[in-house]
DNA sequence: AGTGGTAGTCTCAAAAAGAGACCAGCACTA
DNA sequence: TAGTGCTGGTCTCTTTTTGAGACTACCACT
């Protein structure tokens, strides 16, 4: 084992004495890390990393997400303080998305995973097929 | 904009002549992405970079996950190739679930960031509590 | 004979996500 | 002047996903 892979048991037990002292169900890493890693979350806050985008422009930016996913996943993301929402007065009024400094830290890190991605596609994409096979 | 910052836009026009040309549905990092995204898998995944566990260790050290979730994501885990599952033939047959290569280079982008969710969570609960203060 | 540990599966209820209709207000067009 | 479309959503209904918990079979130990 490579010493340097931090131990999670250690870490676990800070957490539970960090919380309740009873499970591990509320750990804060948890918690953020449930926040980003939604459906829909990790690829809109790819696109408002690019430049910020207005409600319709996200919609047609990413086609099959529904109006009512793109609503919610966008208000998650403004709660949680990734996403600034500005509305400008406009004839119809139009609403304006960006990434918060916190947005934009955040994204640095989510970068590196998709970077990861885009290299081992082929790499996951066979070994689901190779599974498939052996296991039909 | 920070001209480093990769540009979606252009992204997208590839992956679209990549796929069917049609839309952005099967972009094959969003595939690979939400295989890693679900609710448990990350907390696996970082479990089982630290060492190989049984069925019933991961269970134990994830309190709040069900069975029938723990099965099935270790199953999705094991099918994109993260995961390797070996039977033992003990008197009770056990089952020890151990990190592939392909899964501990997926993890190095991962602890990042699971590093910044470490960092920032204080950062995240304020800006909640400041939006549901502000709804209120 | 009862208890507990092994790794699951099965069923049913609850929560989340997707599909599509609907809304108000304004601009442009026929 | 009535229709059409664009703005950013909400509402309802259905399907999918997840969670809770009972149940299985086998063996060891008490």
């Amino acid at each position: 084992m490579d010493s340097k892979i931090f131990n999670l048991k250690a870490k676990l037990e800070v957490y539970k004495a960090m919380t309740n002292g009873g499970n591990f169900a509320d750990c804060p890493v948890r918690d953020v890390i449930q926040g980003i890693s939604g459906k829909w979350s990790s690829l809109l806050v790819m696109a408002l990393a690019e430049k910020p985008y207005r409600f319709g422009e996200l919609r047609r930016l990413v086609p099959d997400i529904s109006q009512r996913m793109l609503t919610q996943t966008l208000y998650d993301l403004q709660r949680d303080g990734y996403v600034h929402r500005e509305v400008f007065p406009t004839k119809p009024p139009s609403v304006e998305y960006s990434l918060t400094d916190l947005g934009r830290s955040m994204f640095a890190p989510l970068q590196m995973l998709v970077q990861w991605a885009e290299l081992n596609r082929d790499a996951v994409r066979e070994a689901r097929a190779a599974f498939d096979a052996a296991q039909a």
